[in-house]
DNA sequence: CATATTCTTGCTACCGGTAGCAAAATTGAT
DNA sequence: ATCAATTTTGCTACCGGTAGCAAGAATATG
């Protein structure tokens, strides 16, 4: 690569000093407007603009910020990544988009984030297990920690979410009301999914209601395939012991979506009717006429701007929650 | 932000020079395995580990790469940031993520990705034109620049992609064997698309089969929604007019995919019986029982594996194109 | 018009590394 | 043990900016 313009060529060109180059590209900065035209006039012709690299190595301020993803196959992600990236750009942040999927581990990733400086370090996917974040080898110089659209009991991060108590409340009261008598609960690969706390509220509303212990499936991954798989198993089971449900509620929506391509495809049940299904996130696939999911919408741009807001300091950092709202579809219609 | 550790800092403890630090983090380098230890044992205390920043800056080379995405409503992105994130990493290699719908323009945005020093660019999205990439206040320094998953005439960028000509030669010689009459084409936001090229072969080849026009739809965005309400707008006027069409092949699978919804569920026409539907991409949803789209399966890959090959200079950087796979679902059964 | 005050400009030192040369230390051959 | 060859280590200069002080220029005050 050639290399780029500095501040000293522009200097050279426009008769002044680098010191007053750089002053012509620093807002506030004290200058004539007499040497700012000429400056500006020589960096036009040649196409100089400041290193931000050289800027950030000297204000140790990079501007950039890492989101650390492990979890692809789930459509949510893209709306939030591209709020996020809007929000952070319109900051003058920039985003570094890290994959945890992959022999990088999650704190080799990390790691790396910090080698690299940002400014900061969101967590947006779901197998962020607070022990992984006390790891004893992250020096105490680490990037402020956030945590997306998932609750964490570490105080070293800060989760922004979804209000996920009034959530349930709201989806567990409004299926009280459907006289529903078996109803079960689809989660997300193991371990991680307790991190979202959805699970446990449906598990305690219910089996307190019903008096008896409510069945639960897990998919390997957060995704349609993911979600029809287990709920093959499960109604296979279902129907080598004589039982049924009437009622699923799965971690989120593409879980929701694979379930029910499952229920009507493969096993010729209707929903809502014999099984009726709810989901969360309200992604759009949910509101396709071949789904139609009541799910619960996340304030997807609250949480984004909280953040944001936090990482450039305008707002102070700790954890909040934001309500959502329920979105009944034909899906639970009772 | 507290300050990181520094070479200075490790040297100090080892009782070394800051370059004897430095030479026992850098491979290949002229050091003894004796005050490789030292230097070691005193770094793990201080949980140091080199600052990339600084080493970016005196080296030029950052090891960053941005990918430019200005379409975030195709689930089609994910698997391809996916793979593209892994693959860039297992190089060593960081990406940027920016985000290009907003007000920052596309100039803006490779301008500040120049100033961030990235050593290649990825244009990943729908919107380039080439006009665009020629603009003339792009210094000579600029990053090396790519395509992805699109064609281009420029000279200036690299376009990595799968085989247009041979995949629309693919799709439509086995819809020749189908007895189609009415043909139709739904493309993306229009002058965007006709890089594409996918439109231009399709319309080409049925209207010299058939001997006459071929009607074209356009959407408004790629997105499932965008791909609905195009159908409808079309399909009602077809009403008004008296006319019909058995065949719609879409630009891409989420466009597809809501040309299916609208279908059926506004319609109720049957899928491949009154419409038969032909998709792009092979994204996961096109697979799903509700609409088992026919559909063509990118090399994503062999793609990813080019494209990185090349920003990491093991390839020669030049536009290569990769075949890909017809997928025959139940949307075209004849 | 002289002097005090303010603004603008240039300067040194620094951010934390890298490159490559020169001195010091080690190794090998005689 | 001596000297040459090789390896290791320390050094200066540099990457392209920023911070903040001091000198110089412009403006305000008496």
């Amino acid at each position: 690569m050639s290399k780029r313009t500095t501040a000293n060529e522009v200097a050279t060109l426009a008769g002044v000093s680098k010191w007053t180059v750089i002053r012509a590209f620093t807002s506030g900065a004290s200058i004539t407007d007499t040497s700012r035209a000429k400056v500006l006039a020589a960096a036009k012709k040649l196409h100089y603009s400041p290193n931000l690299l050289a800027r950030s190595l000297a204000t140790n301020l990079t501007h950039q910020v890492a989101i650390l993803v492990d979890d692809f196959t789930n459509p949510h992600k893209l709306p939030f990544l591209e709020r996020l990236t809007a929000a952070l750009q319109a900051e003058g942040r920039i985003a570094s988009l890290i994959n945890i999927n992959t022999a990088n581990d999650h704190f080799t990733a990390m790691l790396h984030a910090e080698q690299r400086q940002v400014d900061a370090i969101i967590l947006f996917g779901s197998a962020f297990r607070d022990d992984i974040l006390r790891d004893k080898r992250f020096s105490k110089s680490f990037p402020d920690l956030y945590v997306l659209a998932r609750d964490s009991q570490t105080e070293i991060v800060t989760a922004i979410n979804c209000d996920t108590e009034l959530a349930m409340r709201e989806i567990c009261d409004y299926l009280a009301t459907g006289n529903y008598k078996s109803p079960c609960f689809m989660s997300g690969p193991k371990a991680l999914s307790t991190a979202l706390g959805r699970r446990q509220y449906f598990m305690d509303f219910w089996s307190k209601k019903l008096g008896r212990e409510i069945p639960e499936i897990t998919s390997e991954q957060y995704s349609a395939l993911g979600g029809s798989q287990s709920m093959r198993n499960f109604l296979e089971l279902c129907q080598k012991e004589k039982r049924l449900i009437d009622l699923i509620m799965c971690e989120n929506d593409i879980l929701a979506c694979g379930a029910k391509d499952v229920i009507i495809h493969d096993f010729g049940l209707r929903v809502p009717e014999d099984i009726a299904i709810v989901g969360f996130d309200n992604i759009e696939l949910s509101g396709a006429p071949p789904y139609q999911i009541t799910t619960y919408d996340q304030p997807l741009d609250d949480m984004v701007s909280a953040i944001v807001d936090m990482i450039i300091g305008r707002r102070p950092k700790k954890p909040v929650v934001f309500p959502g709202k329920l979105i009944v579809r034909q899906s639970t219609q009772h």
